[in-house]
DNA sequence: AGTCTTTTGCAACGCTGTTGCATTATTATC
DNA sequence: GATAATAATGCAACAGCGTTGCAAAAGACT
């Protein structure tokens, strides 16, 4: 576990430090978006707001999260594929449980097709599904 | 055109004021998502910013604008169709260029159907399609 | 015009996210 | 294992977004 994340970081060309490894090995054990709030909830005792800050803007440049899109505030999720800052993938599917509030990447789901006007040229496509999860559908 | 307005006003319970009728008449000129701070680059001067967020939180709520989901910062546009408090319609399909920054609703679209593992169950669907409009693909 | 209710403006505040700079830690090299 | 170069961190400060409480002003109705 502490080797992949060290990995992680050395792939992309990130020096090791204390934050980026917390901050990577929460992702991984949370598995759902998180907010710069959900992080510094658990980090900030050890460390400053600015470096997690910074931190996140470095893991999205180099790929290894993206942006989730969100009706309030901004969430992060790991990319699961192989991104790197060349090679992004671009379609996404999120969902939002109107319950729990948690957001999940759906990386099954493909985004379907969809037609666009004449002149129109898609780069990238976000779909965010607001509803009901599984655990709270049970409920 | 004025009359259009109040009679939306009054359609959904709301008084008549100044702020909001200026509000109402700037989504219907400039035919886009616009950000609280695009409104108050042309509002600020007759009334409070605070004042513009009462209005765009009041128009939510009765469904006269919708929010639009955005990677950066909140923008909001007008319901084409008829919604109201209780009868939303609920999915929406928005274009972002990325050259000219500005989003539309794409009202034709219809969100294609997504089958969600068991037990989700959808309330809500955006679909955000990022790229190049029509007029910047000209250039 | 008068009353009741809603809306507005103002001040203040908290949260999010950024920047500059001096200090500290990481990495590669010797 | 020490050293030098480079990168990351912490701190202070700041700007922008969005909200709340409260007193004053405006709208709606009789």
């Amino acid at each position: 576990m502490e080797a992949t994340i060290n990995d992680t970081l050395k792939e992309h060309n990130l020096r090791t430090t204390g934050c980026r490894e917390e901050v990577l090995q929460t992702f991984l054990a949370r598995e759902k978006a998180l907010s710069h709030g959900d992080l510094e909830g658990s980090l900030k005792e050890r460390f400053d707001r600015v470096t997690i800050y910074r931190t996140l803007k470095t893991f999205l440049e180099k790929g290894i999260i993206h942006k989730v899109l969100d009706d309030e505030g901004t969430r992060y999720a790991l990319c699961k594929e192989r991104c790197t800052e060349d090679n992004h993938h671009h379609d996404h599917v999120h969902f939002k449980c109107n319950a729990c509030g948690e957001t999940n990447c759906l990386e099954n789901l493909h985004v379907p097709a969809v037609q666009l006007p004449a002149g129109y040229r898609a780069q990238e496509i976000n779909l965010l599904i607001q509803g009901l999860c599984a655990d709270c559908t049970k409920n």
